[in-house]
DNA sequence: ATGCTCTTTTGACATTAGTCAAAAACAGGA
DNA sequence: TCCTGTTTTTGACTAATGTCAAAAGAGCAT
């Protein structure tokens, strides 16, 4: 499935293929379970094969839900990743999970050792960095029956598989005012 | 000052460096210029040696500033410039300003040659996207009075520059909002 | 100083979304 | 089926922000 993954979306020669695949181990996890908490330094990369899962954080007291995984998507908390400082963040699992994941050190020599999965990883920022900026300007310049009505047309299996409280944090807006959004369309 | 720049900001070998300066060509525009047009398709990378510009596109028939740029950026129409699709915003001048450009295929050869170059492209990738993510956080979870006291934190210099209606817009508020929060302070 | 333009502030009112509390709907286990 | 806990909806009220229009202020050329 990762292989596939990686066959079927990057450009890369046999033998890294190979070499990349090697380096991430299965991580199997239950509802409910941590990936990451809050506080903690985040030392690897995930592929999510099967399942779903949030990041959030605590302002004011309450859960705010700022990104979803589902299957496909490599996920980490990228800040603490990145800097390797503390997560400000937690990150749970929606559903039970299956994982990959691969350790910041050896992406590091993978780095070192090909030149062509630094590209790569240094196009997937492109593609992150694109789709972040959609969404901060979604978040910051439309209302909030846009933004659920984007999600809608978007990604509408998010709204079949995540309750509507974490929407409503993911939306920006609270739980109420979602579902009345809801009940007027 | 962009040699120096390279020199002190990236670990770049001499000859990297010297290729990398090389490469670049001055611009110099007035204030009010456009250093890109929507529509148009953003074929250059720049260096803001001096100067400030802004990022702006239209909606609902208002102009939305999304972002600044000052001396010692990197600017760009990201959206544009990694996808090579037509532009949906403006780059506008906001002073007479010094430019250094490096074109898409110039910086993609230098991929090529140079690993470290790619290097340093992914690395300020990362850069990058940690600073997106903060704005999406403020936009997304933070009052208008909190995102315009945290500019006043991080960088009070806008302010001084910059016409406020450009500010507002930015911080995702309405320039009367704006007023009355700086009234009330 | 005068007049012109652009920017910023103020006022009155409308709209959007948030909060708190309670009711309704739903789901899973005994 | 009934109970229980969770999720979703509804109601009443409040707070934040937007809109439109007008006034005040600043900068600049004449």
């Amino acid at each position: 499935m990762l292989l596939n993954h990686i066959r079927n979306y990057y450009p890369l020669s046999e033998e890294a293929q190979a070499t990349l695949y090697d380096c991430f181990e299965q991580v199997i996890l239950n509802k409910n379970d941590y990936l990451l908490h809050e506080g903690k330094i985040c030392r690897h990369l995930y592929f999510l094969e099967k399942g779903a899962l949030r990041g959030y954080y605590i302002l004011d007291g309450k859960e705010i839900t700022h990104w979803f995984g589902f299957e496909q998507d490599f996920v980490t908390s990228f800040h603490s990743f990145i800097t390797q400082a503390p997560a400000v963040e937690n990150i749970q699992l929606l559903e039970g999970s299956i994982l990959w994941a691969i350790s910041k050190e050896k992406l590091s020599r993978l780095f070192n050792q090909y030149h062509e999965i630094e590209r790569l990883v240094r196009i997937a920022y492109e593609k992150y960095y694109i789709r972040l900026e959609e969404r901060f300007v979604n978040a910051q310049f439309k209302s909030a029956t846009e933004r659920y009505e984007g999600l809608l047309q978007t990604r509408p299996y998010i709204l079949e598989r995540i309750p509507l409280g974490h929407i409503a944090s993911y939306l920006g807006i609270s739980q109420e005012t979602l579902s009345r959004i809801r009940s007027r369309l």
